[in-house]
DNA sequence: AATTTATTTGGGAAATCTTCCCAAGCCGCC
DNA sequence: GGCGGCTTGGGAAGATTTCCCAAATAAATT
């Protein structure tokens, strides 16, 4: 123990093969080492309970309901755990999810591996890395005066509804609203967000990490 | 040379530390011998004009428009070519398109090491390893009894015209029909896929592989 | 407290789309 | 020639969507 403190590593991934390989990089870092694996979010929700680490670099898609789940509820047992998401999807609006659940960073399986060292090393100064390539999209993702920002807070409720997959009946069912009223924040909706058909409306959610 | 002859890989995959970690597993084996990377199909493609290899193995989701091109680009120049592909996606029809394609297999990130190292020499021996967890759905997803497979010709078009997001009137232009008979296939293809909306639409269309 | 202002809710009416039924034209096949 | 399947679209009924508008409620401001 004449080494200054390592930074203690968890690594959550659902492929074995692909945490070797992974781990191996790490550990070229003397002050970084790998104390626990996890295959599963909720192996690592397990695992948290008798092993604690600075830093939980996660990948988002894994079996189980997903890494957003359990991203989710490590946060809410942990609220001060730091988890980095190692995602392939460099896609701005998971990363734009996975950053608003509280994840202090965001990275892509596409960065350079010694990008990746280092993310974990900002991680710990406090700083929160994002993978350069998302960078500019996350900020525009976050700008206020995209169309959808002047919904008003029923419409986007029913926006996500609709783009989910949901028709008006089980939507104005569920809502309690009348069938017609539905179908007008439907078309207030469309109207607002220039959309003209049920797949466009989908795309424009999914584009902006509004649904999954 | 006094070994048996090695069987030689090319390893295809866009994440340098995901090779890193194949390339590691692979070689435990005496008998495999990685050869060459490359961290993108095109990579790949022009590898291949200067080093032969028994079995490329790559990745499908690459920069660069994709996998797919890739193989089918390198499967027009060296037909003779042993591809397995192993990807993350655990999905049937994927795997469908890049059997058709005419992949010699499709492998799934989350097998065991082991069995990725199974299905090369698999493969070397003219079978067709496919990851277990797909067979049943890949066998449904040719069996003849799908409801698509009773659309008519055209119908089958339009449907595929539909689940990419083309509105009615934009489709009966393209197709120099009136937009009566276009909602009119609209209609008889819900029926007989039995669905009710176009997002359902859209989704029956992506499970079976008709539309990415 | 009084008055705006924004939001939620839905009706009416017209326009549009969808569905269902049906028929004519076409092509190939025995 | 006749039969069967495919393509094409009309007609009419029904359903949905759109657009306009208004009452009820909640929130914000003065």
């Amino acid at each position: 123990m004449t080494h200054p403190q390592k930074t203690s590593v968890i690594l959550v991934d659902d492929h074995a093969v692909v945490r070797a390989g992974y781990k191996r990089y790490i550990e070229l870092d003397e002050r970084l080492s790998v104390v626990g694996e996890a295959s599963t979010g909720e192996e690592a929700y397990a695992l948290l309970e008798h092993l604690s680490a600075d830093v939980v670099v996660m990948d988002l898609s894994m079996p189980g309901q997903g890494g957003f789940e359990s991203l989710r509820r490590i946060l809410n047992r942990y609220p001060q755990q730091k988890v980095l998401i190692f995602s392939m999807h460099e896609n701005a609006s998971i990363a734009n999810q996975a950053l608003r659940l509280g994840a202090v960073g965001y990275l892509t399986k596409s960065m350079a591996p010694d990008q990746i060292i280092a993310a974990i090393h900002d991680a710990m100064r406090g700083e929160k890395p994002v993978a350069p390539e998302l960078k500019s999209a996350l900020e525009e993702l976050n700008a206020p005066e995209l169309p959808h920002h002047d919904l008003l807070p029923r419409e986007f409720e029913v926006l996500v509804m609709l783009a989910s997959g949901d028709s008006i009946d089980s939507i104005s069912t569920r809502l309690h609203l009348s069938p017609k009223t539905a179908s007008n924040y439907q078309a207030n909706i469309r109207k607002k967000l220039g959309v003209s058909s049920a797949l466009e409306l989908q795309r424009y959610a999914k584009d902006h990490g509004l649904v999954s």
